[in-house]
DNA sequence: CCTTGCCTTGACGTCGGCGTCAACGCATAC
DNA sequence: GTATGCGTTGACGCCGACGTCAAGGCAAGG
């Protein structure tokens, strides 16, 4: 399978593969004429990288998986590195959606103020609205 | 006030002024010699623009605020503008933090069942653990 | 022979919000 | 005079993960 082929199964660009190989994340056997030569076990490493960049893991932090896989490991996440990878991610996860908490509700009550601000000027103080 | 003592009083760089003054959110009108020259009104834009920063506002997201404040208004979100990034964000926010929480839970998920199975193979299924 | 379509490498562009020089001017303090 | 400390503009660097050209090679089909 050429790059063309695995980009298109996986649902990338060849642009996106050639990263990876120059990262030493994916590298690609070559055939005689140079062009690149792929396999369906690099379609699997592949999908394992995409899967986790979709999860907003960032490339290097793909690296545990691919070489757990490579290494012969039936999944990813099968090896210490990677478990280690998903504990400091859930961290980090529970952090900023903490703190991402936190700006909305403050936020929020800043749009309460201004809104009942805005109010009271369109309707001065002690108005009977009914 | 220069740019340097005004950059001190409101915690940030004078590149970073510069920067606002390029983007045209924080003009300066300048002394004889060519230096930039701030009052304290200035500080105070300054302050608001940074404070929504904080929150995690971009910049062009703080321009009304700006204008708004800059239009004689008590509070920069006095203005209807204003509100409308207010609730913007605070739509953005809520979209965003529950994406988050669902990979949260979906690495939670991949986390519980790789180490159950990490635990299984180092204690093969009914292993009589006291 | 020529077009089409795949491939190759190399290199610059993108996005935001600045950081970090470089090279210079002007003013006060010694 | 000169060292120090402020200011000025201009321009490149950074970060990640690619997108997007450019220029060229090689093979099959009409």
């Amino acid at each position: 399978m050429r790059i063309g082929e695995l980009a298109k199964r996986a649902g990338t660009s060849t642009r996106t593969l050639r990263y990876y190989e120059a990262r030493g994340l994916l590298p690609a056997r070559r055939a005689a004429n140079g062009h690149r030569t792929y396999d369906e076990d690099d379609l699997r490493l592949l999908r394992e990288i995409r899967t986790l960049r979709d999860f907003g893991f960032e490339l290097e932090e793909t690296r545990p998986f691919v070489e757990c896989l490579r290494a012969g490991h039936p999944a990813g996440d099968s090896c210490p590195a990677s478990l280690a990878v998903y504990r400091r991610k859930l961290a980090e996860l529970d952090d900023l959606i903490g703190r991402l908490a936190d700006v909305r509700d403050q936020v929020a009550r800043q749009l309460a103020g201004a809104e009942e601000a805005a109010g009271e000027a369109a309707a001065p103080r002690c108005a009977m609205t009914p």
